[in-house]
DNA sequence: TTACAATTGATAATCATTACTAACAGGGGT
DNA sequence: ACCCCTGTTAGTAATGATTATCAATTGTAA
């Protein structure tokens, strides 16, 4: 992927990168404001997205825009598929992960954890072989 | 929480326990609509929203909605606020979780997996401490 | 059987994000 | 220097998911 360093896409990485923290995009905007103030906040939307790209920064998501709901309510982790964005269960040994050993050093006080995977489901990876034979995301 | 078992609630539980999947609030509201045809899709989200609070159902979901950017691209997990939403980084033994070991039973070819924790950050202990005794979520 | 609170359907409003569009900027090449 | 090409921008409209509002309905309990 091309890309110039534009002026507006240099503030942008640069506040984000300075804010040592995992701003929204509305966040930055209002950062970025107060250096470049004609910006707009679809350039910041725009620039993120091609920074994320790009691999110079990363986009903390889950799978999709919509919420899922799960009416098996016992502990379990999930994994989604990257192109249909299905979900499914996964069996994982959540005894693997201790969350006394987690982060105390931040302060916080932990109350539960989620193990998402995430890749290409059966019906996906078949359907991608047949006509692209199947490099993705 | 107190909650009467309506029609409305108890056939949206179960067309989402009958599904066996991990369906959205628009894709109930289209099976639901087959057997109640009058149903509002305000109904199935109030409802969804009441059941996962009642913790019959559970949501699926990450910190709040809107996404959020990190400049720190290498791989690592992270922890957020249920009360304040902030997302911190966390250091997290990510050699403990092994992709290959989980889930090719599903037929998934895994690209990568995150792991997420949950709980109440320093600042928002000490604020609930004041005044509230914390219990929270 | 009246009286109150919870719930519903319908729809408006909100919020985050993306799409659109006309204007602008920065190279080449000529 | 001039034109052309493409990427990018600001501004704004449009979209999609979710939540809020509200009058009407229902269930429950006195």
């Amino acid at each position: 992927m091309q890309m110039r360093m534009t002026s507006q896409r240099e503030i942008i990485l640069k506040e984000l990168q300075d804010s040592h923290q995992h701003l929204t995009a509305d966040e930055l905007y209002e950062r970025v404001k107060k250096i470049m103030p004609r910006i707009s906040l679809a350039t910041v939307y725009r620039n993120l997205e091609t920074l994320s790209e790009a691999g110079i920064i990363t986009k903390l998501e889950i799978s999709g825009r919509q919420k899922r709901f799960d009416a098996d309510v016992h502990p379990h982790d999930h994994i989604y598929c990257l192109e249909c964005h299905r979900v499914d269960n996964i069996e994982f040994d959540r005894d693997l992960v201790d969350p006394a050993a987690v982060a105390s050093d931040k302060g916080y006080r932990i109350t539960g954890y989620r193990v998402e995977f995430k890749g290409i489901c059966a019906n996906c990876r078949a359907a991608l072989k047949t006509h692209d034979d199947g490099d993705e995301q």
